[in-house]
RNA sequence: GUGAGUGUAGCUCAGCUGGCAGAGCGUCAGGUUGUGGUCCUGGUGGCCGAGGGUUCAAGCCCCUUCACUCACCCCA
């Protein structure tokens, strides 16, 4: 058995690879309209990084990063997700000295190391995109606006958008406070192992446990949107109005929590019912405290994340991969024409049609099935006969028409008479 | 980390109560001079995931291990 892949990453070959190509430009057009502009981020980082913004007791930090020491003896962690690493470059560089807004998007893998399955890997791919310095409900709205419109012009309309809000540092205490009142209640029996451990280390993820018996004793959780402070209510309120202003549809589910610490007011996920339990094709929220958390100035941030293997895997249940062709085949059938062919091949190509030739001594025959096969719109086909006429035969391959042509100012022929000229 | 299912040709899969390793698709060649797709013929292709055990005999039974898939968990 030869060398494999490691486990839960994979490769990406064509002709899916133009799916992946299709959608990545379609995003980057799209972000780019709204203001966006791209950042490119180191996939390692300092493993503090991720221990400060992320959170000591979340899922990510505490089993799933990749995390080792370097020959210099420094902890460095592969990237788990992108926004500390965005945050630690608008930081780094001072970008708010710049201008405190800024818009900034990324594409590329992260890495946690989780059991694979459907949807879910090791090494996987993410669309970032962040806002800084602004602290309008408009700009949530907005970006949930772009992110449903994205999904839109993708047809990908089986996704449903939720939204919550978690409430800010004025408010999210007073909620904790009931949420841990609420759950003194409770015995060890009444809760599952993790929750148990939960209810001190972080009580706002028993708010989405699925375990049954957890979710019976949630049934009467007091909600998070009852706590909210004025400021979060009227914030949480023009988010809503403006989506619905807009015609887009949510629902408002509030043990929407999310596993990263540092969301506060907005978040939001996009789910589907197509992709089997990993349903969140998209996911994302502000997060007001961040920046100063890493030692930046009180500047507010909000962001999200599309899960590109998600959107790939759920955009091909309607779309099939493009059937790869090349515009023309060449079969020279003896050395002096192979000589003349690749001449031409080059030249053609350059000029930006698509051309194969063949290099080896097959028969006429084999090589048409191969044309076929290639699925060439032409084939050309030049032997001792043609060049004895300073000639060429043109086929094309549907109509079954058959050209004979010069080959004097062959290229400028092609490209007029049978090709469509880029430009 | 836990559970279930699956590992046989490049791909999709048959293979009976243990008895010579199979099909379809693909690939290559041919079907009389230099013309494709359909059709016909032939060739190629395998450490039956790996290691051990039981047996006269193991793809099949037992143990171990690895991988994949799905689910739990978590998230995108």
């Amino acid at each position: 058995m030869s060398i494999q892949c490691i486990r839960g990453v994979k490769d990406i070959l064509p002709p899916e690879i133009e799916i992946w190509q299709t959608i990545e430009h379609k995003a980057k057009s799209l972000l780019e309209q709204f203001g966006f502009k791209e950042i490119r981020l180191p996939l390692l980082e300092r493993t503090e990084l991720f221990h400060r913004s992320i959170g000591e007791e979340t899922d990510i930090v505490s089993k799933e990063m990749y995390t080792f020491e370097d020959r210099g003896g420094e902890k460095i962690t592969l990237r788990p997700e992108a926004t500390a690493s965005v945050v630690r470059a608008y930081l780094q560089h001072n970008l708010y000295t710049l201008d405190p807004i800024q818009k900034l998007y990324t594409i590329g893998p992260m890495f946690r190391r989780e059991r694979p399955q459907k949807g879910r890997y090791r090494q996987f791919y993410q669309i970032n995109a962040e806002v800084f310095g602004i602290d309008s409900p408009l700009i949530d709205a907005q970006i949930i606006f772009m992110l449903m419109y994205f999904f839109k012009n993708l047809s990908l309309t089986n996704v449903q958008l939720h939204i919550n809000s978690l409430g800010c540092r004025e408010c999210r205490p007073q909620f904790y406070h009931a949420l841990n009142t609420y759950l003194s209640q409770f015995n060890a029996d009444d809760l599952c192992e993790h929750c148990n451990r939960r209810r001190t280390t972080n009580p706002l993820r028993v708010l989405d446990c699925k375990v049954e018996k957890c979710r019976q004793a949630m049934k009467d959780v007091p909600s998070i949107l009852e706590f909210l402070c004025p400021d979060c209510v009227s914030h949480f309120q023009l988010v809503q109005t403006t989506l619905a202003n807009q015609g887009i549809d949510f629902t408002i589910n509030n043990q929407l929590v999310r596993g990263l610490d540092y969301y506060t007011r907005t978040t939001f996920e996009i789910q589907t019912s197509h992709l089997g339990a990993q349903n969140a094709i998209a996911g994302g929220g502000r997060y007001d405290g961040l920046i100063q958390l890493l030692g930046g100035p009180d500047i507010p941030a909000i962001g999200f994340a599309i899960g590109v293997d998600r959107l790939i895997e759920l955009y091909m249940q309607h779309h099939e991969s493009p059937k790869p062709y090349v515009d023309m085949f060449i079969i020279a059938l003896d050395a002096p024409s192979k000589k003349m062919a690749y001449t031409l091949c080059c030249d053609l190509c350059i000029k930006g049609i698509q051309v194969e030739m063949d290099y080896s001594a097959r028969s006429l025959k084999s090589l048409m099935k191969r044309a076929d096969k290639l699925n060439a719109h032409f084939v050309m086909i030049m032997g001792e006969q043609e060049l004895a006429n300073n000639s060429v035969i043109l086929r094309n391959m549907n109509t079954k028409e058959q050209f004979v042509l010069s080959t004097n100012g062959i290229v400028d022929h092609l490209l007029t008479q049978f090709f469509i000229t880029p430009h």
